[in-house]
RNA sequence: GGGGUCGUAGUUCAGCUGGUUAGAACGCCGGCCUGUCACGCCGGAGGUCGCGAGUUCGAGUCUCGUCGGCCCCGCCA
């Protein structure tokens, strides 16, 4: 057995002369006859090695090989004659005077190269291919680099990593549940954890005081460009927490994070609470590299002449404008356009004014009043103003995705990390399917101590100390302060309609354990995928793991999920329906 | 649950208002070539047009269904 001495991706110029034993696959062959030239690979990368004439029997076993052969190489590094610029390795090449192969290869599906030259679905079934290409190797060593970051970073704060259990009881809030059926128990089922939540609540009441963990979660959710089955997250939870240093703790792992890229991170992030990050950009997770936002026309648009405006206020509706910068120019054909889009967002309309050459404007108003809206927005002549009067949820919805989709026309924008808190998310909304309220992050949280009473009088009212961390429009995670007080937590399970019984049942013991000296605490999760997503500057988080399903839910290389024998399912006491 | 889009050599794609023998590039196979590095040159093989019905004298092309990929809405405490 030829033993490597070293990676092929890592040979230089100070390697010359010395004899090294390469082991890798083949890339590609030139063979120019009395001269072949392999390019080989290994996780490293690539390194070129030549094979003289004068070794016969060398070179006619060179001429054979084919890609993805895999093989081991011996021989000298030699200065190359011209250099290939182009190759982190091309300063030299190893000259070989002994090859072994250790397997042949069928000839791939497609050929291993970046970018990938094959459709997704075609690199997802020979996905032990598609991870041989350099830019999966990155990203897979990617998130290797960042999980340890997270775990240096947490441990040197004093967190400890404790795991939890992968077979959990199903929850009655949120996600559907992934099932697994108990053998032992038949007709009882396990869940599998859409988050460690009551765990690590729990560890929390056994005094573990800081707690971390990199684990898996589940849920049996539609999948998208950013969501899988099973996901990642970065879980944390502390005691005896003030909100600001747990704030600077998680701004500092950002940091530490980022710094793997090369990225230096603004500190501190700025915090919004969620009304103001509505009324501004019309979400709840922000993009706040575009440098405008919406603003509130209502009080000037009531002053003016606009019968339609006068309307839309009479009818209880509120007028609010997004004024872009310098887009004043755009044609009549792209402001149908955009009005277009404003229906498809629910608006009833979309008005639009600009200056360029003396006032123009879908409303029919006085000049005068035209002026007084532009004034309102602080615009310039080169501008554009978007106006909705409508619903005011309606107009900040449609306002805040105009605002979100436009290109930003600074492309070095682009490129900026604008970190944000959003925080005081209401502790509730109304599901109009089960015609009660919902938690909006999870039962768990706890209401900011003014809005208690709400609980009996407006639930709706009620603000929640939640928070999430958004990264240029995007949720990188969210958390909260939680309920440690037993009664109050029985209040919120309450006003959710949870009867005594499904309280008992689901978290009854929970509720006990809150009984027996629950300290304050709170946590968050991050998104673990999705950061290293962003880290990697990939589009889809299929690309930062190894071995994802389809939005269909498949798994194209295994063929998961997949049928099971009759004995199966009755040993389970199961029976399939049909 | 809904909407959009795609599916044609091994691969990425082209294929017009339905009409002769379905093309290109890359890859693959064979030959030539002593400094290539997307090597070059010459030659060759390779097709269930995703699958199933239907319309038609005739379907890769039109219709319906179905399977699969991707994107979006709903959903994702």
């Amino acid at each position: 057995m030829l033993k490597r001495t070293d990676y092929c991706g890592e040979l230089r110029a100070g390697h010359e002369g010395r004899e090294v034993v390469l082991t890798g696959w083949v890339q590609r062959v030139r063979d120019i006859g009395q001269l072949v030239f392999v390019d080989v690979r290994d996780r490293e990368g690539l390194a070129q090695v030549v094979f003289h004439a004068d070794r016969h029997d060398l070179m006619e076993e060179a001429k054979r090989l084919r890609p993805e052969f895999v093989v081991g190489i011996g021989g000298t590094v030699r200065r190359r004659a011209a250099v290939n610029p182009d190759m982190p390795t091309g300063e030299v090449e190893v000259e070989a005077s002994d090859l072994r192969v250790f397997a042949a290869a069928k000839v791939p599906p497609f050929v291993i190269s970046d970018p990938p030259q094959a459709s997704e679905e075609l690199r997802l079934k020979y996905r032990y291919l598609d991870l041989r290409r350099p830019r999966m190797q990155r990203n897979i060593r990617l998130r290797h680099e960042a999980a340890l970051v997270v775990r240096n970073y947490m441990s040197r704060n004093g967190f400890l990593e404790i795991e939890t259990p992968i077979l959990a009881n199903p929850t009655p809030e949120g996600a559907r549940d992934f099932l697994v059926p108990s053998r032992f128990h038949k007709g009882r089922f396990y869940a599998l954890p859409q988050s460690p939540q009551q765990f690590k609540q729990t560890l929390m009441v056994s005094g573990f005081d800081r707690y971390f963990q990199i684990v898996r979660c589940f849920r049996d959710e539609a999948l998208r460009a950013d969501r899988q089955l099973e996901f990642t997250q970065i879980d944390i939870e502390t005691s005896f927490i003030d909100r600001d240093d747990f704030f600077a703790l998680n701004e500092g792992l950002m940091e530490a994070l980022f710094a793997l890229i090369g990225r230096r991170v603004e500190r501190p992030f700025p915090r919004l609470p969620y009304s103001e990050s509505m009324e501004r950009f019309g979400t709840d997770k922000p993009d706040l590299r575009p440098p405008f936002e919406i603003r509130d026309l209502t009080a000037v648009a009531g002053e003016t002449g606009s019968e339609p405006l006068r309307a839309a206020l009479a009818a209880g509706g509120e007028i609010k404008g997004l004024l872009v910068p310098g887009a004043g120019s755009l044609s009549r054909g792209q402001l149908d356009k955009l009005g277009e889009k404003a229906r498809e967002l629910g608006a009833k309309g979309l008005a639009w004014i600009r200056r360029q050459g003396g006032w123009k404007s879908s409303l029919k108003m006085s000049d005068a009043d035209l002026e007084r809206i532009w004034g309102a927005l602080g615009g310039a002549e080169v501008d554009l103003a978007l106006l909705i009067a409508d619903r005011k949820e309606t107009a900040l919805k449609a306002l805040g995705e105009m605002r979100r989709t436009w290109p930003l026309e600074d492309p070095s924008r682009r490129d900026l990390l604008k970190f944000c808190w959003v925080t005081d998310f209401p502790l509730f909304e109304w599901s109009e399917e089960e015609k009660r309220f919902v938690s909006m992050h999870h039962p768990f949280t706890s209401p900011v101590e003014d809005d208690v009473p709400l609980l009996d009088t407006d639930p709706g009212k009620a603000r929640a100390k939640a928070y999430d961390m958004v990264l240029n429009g995007v949720e990188l995670g969210g958390g909260s302060i939680r309920i440690h007080d037993r009664t109050l937590q029985r209040r919120v399970f309450g006003a959710l309609g949870l009867t005594e019984e499904e309280t008992e049942g689901k978290f009854g013991y929970f509720l006990d354990a809150l009984g027996y000296g629950a300290p304050p605490h709170g946590g968050i999760a991050f998104g673990f995928d999705r950061l290293v997503m962003f880290l990697a500057g990939e589009e889809s988080i299929r690309e930062v793991i190894p071995f994802p399903k389809t939005t269909g839910a498949l798994d194209l290389m295994t063929g998961s999920p997949s049928n099971v024998g009759e004995d199966q399912l009755t040993e389970l006491g199961l029976k399939l329906k049909k």
